[in-house]
Order: structure tokens, then C-alpha cells, then sequence
DNA sequence: GGGTATTAGTTGTGTTTGTAACTATCAATG
DNA sequence: CATTGATAGTTACAAACACAACTAATACCC
């Protein structure tokens, strides 16, 4: 019989069983390649392709609306949407029973680059998951989804 | 029969159906959470952690080699080793037979905080998981390599 | 062996982010 | 109404990052 007294038998943790660097990884991945497209034709950064979808998506919104939907701090939403006033995709109107608040629209610009950046975005998900089966892409679907929504794993 | 010509049809597209930001939802909770434990308890930043984890998981390697293992750019890393030495958690030495490169090891430090910093990792991991059955985080695992692995998703 | 190309690693520069402090407006309470 | 506190959004400053340019050493090859 061997004798294993040399082996490290502590440590049989690789990279690949720890999911926060899986999901880092996976999710670097993705963004770097979808960043193409609101990067290149738009010249948007990834924060103010959220700002839009959001807009696009639900609707006119504050600000603040948009940090709480999206979980993004004020400070990232206030230079997005800064941003993307510059470039004439959304507009912003100052609301007269608050006039804190300011309601953002997107402009016929912004409408157009959310069309085609949304299409972008679901041709660009059928393809990453065509490579899985159905079963598999909803059960990483509601894992993902589920691991967001956790109160914090405790210590 | 009602006219549902109003309607937008055409977008049932929802941020909780696109990969990427599924993805960079979790992987970003995941992260900032787990950054409490290298980043509070030694000061390190992720690109160290991920150095220091290469350097005491898989012996001596000189920083190309984890460059090319970690997927890491060569000034990351550069600057990674630079502060790790500066807290005397790694040591570098040149090599004779080709002095370009240097060897980095742990010091006794590097390992201290190397073995501490990996069993956290492995209960944080155990504790995230075990809200999922065996299969489900066995596919997510797979699947996630899958998609770190796939060569680009053609447009 | 002398010029050219590669390679390992570092530094410099502009961009993006995070955090805290700030302004302006509104709400609540005496 | 005046003071205090909360809220929406901005700005300022430092940390972190990406990318290109750089240094130093080695390999190639005529």
C-alpha cells in the first residue's frame, strides 16, 4: 500500500467550485462581448445602456426610480443620464409638484438606439443559450435570480 | 373583440431573460460580499486576492503564468505582486538562467493569510450553495464554464 | 556577432468608479 | 412660519482600471 503523507490533503478548493469567480468570469465574458453594441454605435457605457433600457422598457422615470429598479447608486445614474443628455437620447423635465425630481424621457434618438440595442440584446441571449437545453438555461435562470434576491449570506 | 392595436407587441424582452445582466447581477453581489474578507480583514484588493489564491494553490509561478492561469492582464498582475510584496505577502526572486523573469512564492505571511482566506472561501461557497439542490448548482457550474469557455459568440 | 524581433515586466495617462460632501427642495413639528 | 430633518440629484476627490508606451533581457537569423 502507497503512503500519501505528502499530499496537501487540505485543499482540494479550486477556482472552478467557487462561484463568485465563476460568475465573474461567465459575466465578464458576456459583457465584454455585448458591450459592442451600445460601445461602438453608441458610444454608451454599460450604466447608461441600463439608464435606457429602463427608460425604453418602463416608461418615463426619475432618477431615483431608475436606482431602485435597477439597484444602481444615484451617483452612477445622475452621470449616465448626464451622458446621455448630451448625446440627445433622453430628455429631462423638472416636475412642478416637486421640482427635486425631474421626470426622464427618451427622445426619438434614445427610442431608436433602445429599438435596436434591445434586439441587439435578444439576438445576442439566443445565441449564448442556444447551446443549452431549455431545462438547463431556466434553472440557471432562477439560481442566478435567486442568488441576487438573498439577504445577505451571513457570516 | 377588442383591437389591441396600442399594444407594444414587439418587446416582452426583460432584463430578468438577458444572461449578461443575470449574470453581472450575481456575480457583482457575490463579489462585493465575499470582498469583505480580503479586503477588511488584509487589504487586499481582488486581483491580489486572485494572485496570492494562484500563488498558494499551485506553488511558485512567475507572473506570466498567472497572467495566462488567471486570465489576468500582465499590469493587473504587475501591480497585484507590487503591493502584495510591499505587505510582505509574497517574495520575488529573478531567475539566473533567464533574468526577465522572476519567481514569486508566499511568505510566511502569504500563506497565513492564503490558508485563511481560502477556507472563508469554501464556507462562503458552502453557505451560498446549500440553497440549491446538488443538480441545480451542478448545472449552474457547468454552464457557467460552458459560457467562460466559449470561444466568441458570433455576431 | 550584430541587427531585429519577442518576451517579461513596469510605468504613464486618461477614463471610470466609489464615497463623501454638497445644493436645493420639500416635509414635519413646535 | 421657523427650525429641523429628510430627499433628489450633483460635484469633488481619491482609488481603480484599461490601454499604450516604455525598459530590459533574450531569441532569432542573416
Amino acid at each position: 500500500m502507497v503512503y500519501f503523507g505528502d499530499m496537501k490533503e487540505k485543499s482540494p478548493f479550486e477556482l472552478e467550485d467557487f462561484m463568485p469567480y465563476l460568475l465573474n468570469q461567465a459575466a465578464e465574458k458576456t459583457s465584454l462581448e455585448f458591450q459592442k453594441y451600445y460601445r461602438l454605435k453608441y458610444g454608451m457605457l454599460r450604466t447608461e445602456w441600463r439608464v435606457l433600457f429602463h427608460l425604453g422598457r418602463y416608461g418615463a422615470l426619475t432618477a431615483k426610480a431608475i436606482c431602485d429598479r435597477a439597484g444602481l447608486h444615484k451617483t452612477k445614474v445622475s452621470r449616465a443620464v448626464a451622458a446621455l443628455e448630451t448625446r440627445r437620447f433622453i430628455q429631462r423635465n423638472r416636475m412642478e409638484q416637486d421640482r427635486r425630481q425631474e421626470v426622464l424621457t427618451l427622445t426619438r434618438a434614445g427610442e431608436n438606439a433602445f429599438d435596436d440595442l434591445v434586439a441587439e440584446a435578444a439576438r445576442y441571449n439566443t445565441r449564448l443559450m442556444q447551446n443549452f437545453s431549455a431545462e438547463d438555461a431556466e434553472t440557471v435562470r432562477r439560481i442566478l435570480l435567486q442568488i441576487t434576491a438573498m439577504e445577505t449570506v451571513q457570516p
